[in-house]
DNA sequence: TTTTTATTTAGAATAATTATTGATAAGGAT
DNA sequence: ATCCTTATCAATAATTATTCTAAATAAAAA
């Protein structure tokens, strides 16, 4: 086994390190295309990194947020969840079990302009969030 | 002048009353079409209403919500706002100054349709969110 | 009228997030 | 290497939006 690490550097930007803690959150986000609250990235950083502190997950988590090699991913007012897809797509949002699954969304340019924002405005970004059942809750409720 | 209330009575269903509170609130959000958060909604209110209370907000704007008769608005972490457009409509959010626009969306139906949600689950209802800058702020923004 | 149910209010409690502070560590210049 | 500056981390305090609790009030039902 070797025990170099071969992967890529990332470039933070803005005098920013790649210090070992942000590799551990980055890595956690990396590892599952789930979309874990802070907390939950936490707990799991802790597995391998006891010493790592809330604080510092919710540091890591915006400056990495900042430099865009994650999304930070809001529905309505729950908990920010974050995620490292960063092709364009949705949010889908489950109602019963809180779930959140990606939506690809395969036409984003064409989508972008359909939307008739205010004349002289200039636009960064889109979030399209979609909310129901997903499909385990949805049969669920059904056989109810 | 007319001393009676002519507006048509308003159904919030499930046994529940409209009070002076939640009708106050709801005229709050009829007056003015842009986007009060509850501690907004709550300053307005008091003018009329100074017995009126800020849990009070919370609750009349959660019931007429869960009535349907006004919507609830979340845009990234920020304090829900409140709006009294029924219409289908998304939101267009100004990265410098805050305020929250309307975004006519012409082809709601369409569009929805466009959504690849996964296999199996059910629709209630999406949310598009435009984060830019507001004409004002863009021409404050070039002349920089 | 009595009983029940819904509502309001003030204030306490909660939860996510941010700010503060002191300690530690990394980088660059000398 | 040594000094100096800046970035980072961890613990904990503080903030903020929102919800909960409990007691009082009011409206509807019986």
């Amino acid at each position: 086994m070797s025990d170099h690490d071969d992967r890529p550097p990332i470039d933070l930007g803005g005098g920013h390190r790649m210090t070992p803690q942000r590799r551990e959150v980055y890595e956690v986000l990396m590892e599952h295309s789930d979309h874990p609250t802070a907390t939950e990235v936490f707990m799991r950083a802790k597995v391998r990194m006891p010493s790592i502190s809330l604080a510092t997950v919710y540091n890591c988590l915006d400056t990495l947020a900042g430099a865009g090699v994650v999304k930070q991913v809001n529905v309505d007012r729950e908990p920010s969840r974050y995620c490292g897809n960063l092709a364009p797509h949705g949010h889908f949002h489950c109602a019963d079990c809180g779930t959140v699954l990606d939506i690809d969304l395969k036409n984003g340019a064409e989508l972008a302009k359909t939307f008739k924002v205010p004349r002289g405005a200039t636009v960064e970004r889109f979030d399209i969030a979609v909310r129901g059942r997903c499909p385990k809750c949805a049969k669920v409720a059904r056989a109810r």
